[in-house]
DNA sequence: TGCCATTTAAATGCCAGACAATTAAATAAC
DNA sequence: GTTATTTAATTGTCTGGCATTTAAATGGCA
């Protein structure tokens, strides 16, 4: 292995990304032990630090994980859905924060990439998944709750119903899609008068769910998708109209 | 800003985790500077290798960039989805290497999440995206063609059908299902014979995009999820007769 | 022989201090 | 007033070292 010095990326980069696309390619097998620091250094003779950063680099996307001792050292670390998934959410929330995405483009995504796991929740979703959903309901009619813990309950029914679809696949792709829509479904949950509505449908939903039937569900999240943008577009006036 | 000495985390994963936490929060914007390395380990009361290290994994999630020189320093990165594409595409490929996903479980979260586009692609589709669809159409006749060649068309294809919804948040979540599947697909377009199939069935798809037919593309990806699957299930077939 | 305590060695985690390279701004020269 | 030079700030990298953790090797003892 060899690093080109004249190159303008940092070595610790360079470094990074040939290990990375060891990684990638299969040289490089789950659990597979790196070389120490010391001898990753010799390697690419570049200095302990500098390994070490490109080390801390893959371990950032969990690529790697690290075991100190003896028999420790740097190890290709098998990646699971669990880890994948906060990663996923951090990043689709910052790219709708940072990339000043319209709310509508945000819901109109999120709504089609969840209504695409209507059908098969409709075969497949088993019963505790609907017990999850009802659970849900029942806490987003308590009267005292909080409009975070409202919007975390919301978030909670519909994982439950896209998790229902059986395939874990599908639930990684569509986390980021419905919970880093959280912070932008805060905006529009700021009165009670607004969670019957929603209430209503998240019944619909899960009634549909349990009758199996993948048209209903597919209704239901239609409605709750103009719902939401309809109460977007007057939020926005609203405001508009105070400005 | 304090650390806590005593979790069993390292300095540098807790350090990039408050300032990952400020990015995300917004208490750091878009373009801001961080204070230089030597400041930040004075704040965190840690020496500059370890602030280094925490940079340099805040920088393989893109949150920040680093320029040098006078005025340089760390600062907070505008997160892109072109930036976000690969990482996307990464995660997603190791997710499927190395958690044993079925053919079948990948293939239908890939033409689920692809038939969510019909509609709003049919309505919404430009000349341009057609045009690149015929292209790799056109391309995928050639006879010369290598089958990683075939399969980069494939991936192109499917891209401008997907990139024709007119929502970048979509085509965010559905880079990785599309590009992930890419090695899989290698395993099943092992001769010419088959392209001739697939080349009709996108055609078809172009045909119906054109046409502004939302069925007549889900039809299309339908019956190319469906061939698809049974290629590969005769394939798996004819490796078990041969062991 | 078998079990337990101790030592040892290997590895990562962290630090101090230094120098090189880069870059923009301040300064000087013309 | 423009250009060349110097200066200062900052990241990039290296050397060398010590602390901490952990498993294995060693030794003592019954």
């Amino acid at each position: 292995m060899k690093i080109d010095p004249n190159s303008n990326a940092d070595l610790s980069a360079q470094i990074a990304k040939s290990i990375r696309d060891a990684i990638i390619s299969g040289d490089l097998i789950v659990d597979q032990r790196l070389p120490s620091e010391a001898e990753l250094s010799d390697q690419f003779d570049v200095s302990r630090p500098t390994v070490r950063e490109a080390l801390k680099r893959l371990a950032a996307q969990s690529l790697i994980r690290t075991q100190r001792g003896a028999t420790g050292g740097a190890f290709v670390n098998k990646l699971s859905f669990e880890e994948a998934y906060p990663q996923q959410i951090t990043t689709s929330t910052l790219l709708l924060s940072m990339n000043a995405v319209s709310f509508e483009t945000a819901c109109e995504a999120r709504y089609t990439l969840e209504r695409s796991c209507a059908l098969l929740s409709a075969l497949r979703r088993t019963a505790d998944h609907l017990a999850t959903m009802r659970a849900e309901i029942h806490r987003q009619s308590q009267p005292g709750l909080t409009d975070e813990a409202f919007c975390a309950s919301d978030v909670a029914f519909h994982r439950a119903l896209v998790d229902g679809a059986g395939n874990p696949v599908l639930s990684y792709q569509l986390a980021g899609a419905v919970e880093a829509m959280q912070p932008l479904m805060n905006m529009i949950t700021f009165s009670a008068r607004d969670r019957a509505k929603i209430i209503e449908l998240h019944t619909a939903l899960a009634d549909a769910l349990e009758a199996n039937n993948a048209i209903g569900v597919d209704t239901a999240l239609a409605g709750l998708e103009s719902y939401t943008t309809n109460l977007a577009k007057s939020v926005m006036e609203k405001r508009k109209n105070k400005a």
